[in-house]
RNA sequence: UGGGGAAUGGUGUAAUCGGUAGCACGACUGACUCUGGAUCAGUUAGUUGGGGUUCAAGUCCCUGUUCCCCAGCCA
């Protein structure tokens, strides 16, 4: 509303809804909807056409979005998938009112619509089967034949079309097919199927229905009687609006806008239902919510927040472009977001014994610790500091290369928030094995700073042995190895079989004893973390790792090993 | 010529009537830093090819090329 914004540029579909909220079109209105098919968990790519649909309808004054469920096939449909949608969808931040509707309480408007059409002369009930169907459909490049149905009289096809709700015939023996063009060069013009028989029970209808009409005899009246302006959907139903607006236009009834944009790709990542039901079925990730899932439960349980979520759709734009977003972008989005609100604690991942020799035995100190350095409101916690540390094993080195900062004999590094200490001793197990590290404190530099004004090269991590909190924490990495696993004949053969590390015995500082869930830490210099929503228990927390922070160090690494190789 | 769509740095996406190709991610420099985080400053790099119109073309015209979708009684 504000002028002071210079205002955003708008994507394809908000400059056609506001050019015909300034012709008015539609009457002023601006009405869009969400319509999922309750047969899978919604990902990522659904945020992004929630965001879109929801986004418009808020950005737009007296603006509405509904939430419909486009539930017309039974065999393929279940509650469960409802119920996480809706969660879904209300954790993303958008609220459809009391409009929640479902494409199965219309099939009475429906099947009367159908009647309408016999009636017309425009639809025929057809005895093919699904194998003649597709013979007589044609090719891509060339027509196909009439039906030798399509021309029965009006009084018959009422009769049979009237026993096919009866349920007097068995599945696939008869449709009823809309008369357009079986010549017609849009496959979805030639006489398509709107009534299908299906004896099977409905998730809301129960057994009230054997026939159930298709999506394309359905989804248009679904958004004609909701007084939809603007039906927003994914590019691969361009070929169905010929369709969408001659269903509309035979009924004489009101025709929203069909308006389509690219669905979201996602480098490392599948996102196609099918492939992710593939993945749970199969047992290859934990569930829908596993946290390597691109679905949005999944990503919630992996720590992502709503406002990433949000944010990433934001940047990553609508347009008609096939195109595959980096990771890296989603990720950004995270950190960004996390950054700003996830309070700082200690963990120590992979943890190697410290022992402080100058340090009293049994003295315990309770030293300050800034919760957030990016928000001064969360003030400070006292974390305990004693002889023995852990600290992580990463960051001691015997022999340490040329770029490495952290600890390694006779160099001082300081413990954050605590003091400077200098290795002085390696002890080492029968095989070799480093097991402990003995060192020195500077007293004079509690808290971390030294009088002298001497610098070191390195702050690391660490946990006081004593009070440390034991722990599981699950290291995730992509589910696929590849950019787009997509590619080739199996996508199951990129599954990266590293996607997951699970790391028990892990060390955190006292306070992480009861995590809440949902509520994201930073472990300083490791990354954001996240109790497991299932697993964790108190005093028992499993933690997830929902992205490391940005690591200059493994980048050095990475480039030292190059250029080794 | 089956039909329908789409092409802008490595990636994603802007550019009003034809008028300085912008933003973000990434990458790379440097500064700063009690997180090798964050932050700050800067650099890099683009209009699918070929013609044409024009003072001026990502945008208009012609002509190629490439990619995506469609032959479910799925959505």
């Amino acid at each position: 509303m504000s002028n002071n914004e210079s205002a955003a540029p708008l994507d394809f579909i908000r400059t056609r809804v506001a050019e015909d909220l300034k012709t008015g079109k539609y009457g002023g209105r601006v009405h869009t909807r969400f319509p999922p098919e309750p047969n899978g968990y919604l990902h990522i790519g659904h945020a992004k056409s929630i965001c879109l649909n929801f986004g418009i309808a808020r950005e737009n004054e007296g603006g509405l979005c509904n939430l419909r469920f486009d539930d017309t096939n039974p065999t393929k449909e279940e509650q469960e998938y409802v119920d996480s949608i809706k969660q879904d969808v209300r954790w993303l931040g958008f609220d459809w009112g009391d409009r929640e509707y479902y494409a199965s309480d219309y099939f009475d408007q429906i099947y009367k619509w159908a009647v309408q059409m016999i009636e017309g002369g425009k639809a025929y009930v057809c005895d093919l089967d699904a194998e003649q169907t597709r013979e007589y459909r044609g090719t891509l490049k060339e027509p196909g034949k009439n039906s030798p149905y399509r021309d029965r009289s009006v009084e018959e096809n009422l009769e049979l079309f009237e026993k096919m709700r009866a349920g007097e015939f068995p599945n696939g023996a008869r449709t009823l097919r809309a008369k357009i063009d079986m010549a017609h060069p849009n496959l979805n013009m030639r006489d398509p199927v709107m009534y299908r028989i299906l004896h099977a029970s409905h998730h809301r209808s129960g057994d009230k229905w054997c026939i159930y009409p298709m999506y394309d005899f359905t989804h248009g009246q679904s958004d004609s009687i909701e007084g939809i302006t603007h039906s927003i959907c994914t590019l691969e139903f361009e070929n169905h609006r010929p369709l969408y607006d001659w269903y509309l236009e035979t009924l004489g009834i009101y025709r929203p806008q069909q308006i389509e944009f690219a669905r979201l790709n996602l480098t490392y990542t599948v996102m196609s239902k099918r492939k992710l039901l593939t993945l749970v079925q199969e047992k290859l990730v934990d569930g829908w919510d596993d946290p390597r899932m691109p679905t949005i439960s999944g990503l919630r349980r992996r720590g992502y927040t709503p406002e990433a979520i949000r944010a990433f759709c934001e940047r990553i734009g609508v347009a008609k472009f096939n195109s595959t977003v980096d990771l890296g972008l989603l990720e950004f989005c995270v950190r960004e977001d996390l950054n700003r609100r996830a309070p700082r604690v200690m963990a120590v991942l992979k943890p190697l014994k410290v022992v402080i020799e100058n340090y009293p035995a049994g003295q315990v100190e309770e030293l300050e610790a800034v919760n957030n350095p990016e928000d001064p409101n969360a003030g400070t916690r006292k974390i305990p500091f004693s002889k023995v540390l852990y600290i992580e094993s990463d960051d001691f080195m015997e022999d340490p290369p040329k770029k490495y900062f952290r600890l390694a004999p006779d160099r001082e590094v300081r413990l954050r928030y605590g003091y400077f200490i200098t290795c002085t001793d390696v002890v080492k197990d029968a095989g070799g094995e480093i097991v402990e590290l003995r060192c020195t404190y500077d007293p004079e530099t509690r808290g971390g700073n030294a009088p002298d004004g001497r610098k070191v090269k390195s702050t690391i991590h660490w946990v006081s042995a004593d009070h440390a909190v034991d722990a599981e924490v699950r290291l995730y990495e992509t589910l696929f190895c590849v950019e787009d696993p997509d590619e080739g004949d199996d996508f199951r053969t990129h599954l990266n079989p590293q996607s997951l590390e699970v790391v028990s015995g892990c060390k955190l500082e006292p306070c992480l004893a009861h995590p809440q869930t949902e509520l994201p830490y930073q472990f300083e210099r490791l990354g954001y973390f996240v109790a497991d929503s299932k697993d964790s228990r108190p005093k028992k927390p499993v933690f997830n790792r929902t992205v490391t922070l940005r690591d200059t160090w493994a980048k050095i690494q990475k480039q030292e090993a190059g250029n080794a190789g």
